[in-house]
DNA sequence: ATTTCATGCAACCTTAAAGTTGCACTTCCG
DNA sequence: CGGAAGTGCAACTTTAAGGTTGCATGAAAT
C-alpha cells in the first residue's frame, strides 16, 4: 500500500462532498435501469404520455412479451414506471420523478466539474 | 397478434419522435456505464477536478486495483473519462461531454412528458 | 545496478442479466 | 357457455459483467 496524501484526500472527498443528495446506490440503480437499449426505448415510448399495455409495448419489437414484462419490472423496481390494472390488461405509464432526480444529479456533477475548472483558473491567475 | 391502433401508433412514435438526438444505443451505453455503484463513485470523485492515478482511485476501496482498472476502461469506452500517461503512472480525469449529453436527454424526456400532460389537459378542457 | 512502485496482460471463477418456452389463470366477447 | 385475448409464473439456457490472482514490464528512486 502507498497511503499518499492525494489518495487519502480523494477518498475523503468522495465521502463528504454533497455532490449527490440521494443514496448513491439508488441513483446507480436508476442509471442501470436506463442503461439497456430495450428499456430506454420503453421509456422513450412511454414519455409520450400514453398508458400502454404489455401487448402494445411488445408490438414492433423482436423480443418476446415475457422479456418486455421483465424489463418493465426492472424499470418499476427503481420507480421509473408505474402500472395500474385495467380489466384483463395492465397499463404502464412513466413516472418522471426518478428521471428528474437522475437528471439533477448529472447536472450537479457537471457543475462540480465547472467549479473545479474555475478554481484551477483562479489559481493560475493568482500565480 | 392484435395490431390495434394504439400499439402501432406507439411503435411509429418511438421511431420518428425527435426525443433523442444521439444514437439511442450510445446513450444507453453511457447510462449503463453510470449504472454501477463503483463507477458512479469514480465519476463523483473525478468530477472534483483532479487527474488521479489508478492507485489513488483504488485507495479507500474494498476492491482490487484490477477491478478499478476495468471500471475505468468501461467509463473510457463511452467517453466519460479520459486518460493520459504521466511517467510510470496513468492519470484519469473526467470528460463531462457525454454526461452533459445524457443529462440533456433526460431533460428532453421530462419535457416530453410535461407536453403530454399539457395536451391531455387541453383535451379535457375542450370537452 | 537493483530494488520498488504503478501498471498491463491473461486466465479463471461466480453470478446475475437477458431471453426463451410452456403452461395456468383471469377477463372479455359472441 | 366456450373460446380468444392479455398476463402471470416458473424452469432453463446462454452469455457477459464484476471480481480475483499471478506474473510480466517499464519507469524511478536509492
Amino acid at each position: 500500500m502507498s497511503p499518499r496524501k492525494p489518495a487519502a484526500a480523494a477518498g475523503e472527498r468522495a465521502a463528504t462532498l454533497p455532490v449527490l443528495t440521494r443514496s448513491s446506490a439508488a441513483l446507480a440503480g436508476v442509471f442501470a435501469a436506463l442503461g439497456d437499449p430495450t428499456r430506454l426505448r420503453l421509456v422513450v415510448v412511454l414519455c409520450a404520455g400514453g398508458a400502454l399495455s404489455i401487448a402494445q409495448l411488445t408490438a414492433n419489437t423482436d423480443i418476446s412479451r415475457q422479456a418486455v414484462t421483465k424489463h418493465l419490472r426492472v424499470l418499476a423496481d427503481v420507480g421509473v414506471v408505474r402500472d395500474m390494472k385495467a380489466g384483463r390488461e395492465r397499463l404502464w405509464q412513466l413516472d418522471p420523478a426518478q428521471i428528474d432526480e437522475a437528471k439533477r444529479s448529472l447536472d450537479v456533477i457537471g457543475r462540480q466539474w465547472e467549479m473545479a475548472l474555475g478554481r484551477l483558473k483562479a489559481f493560475a491567475e493568482a500565480t
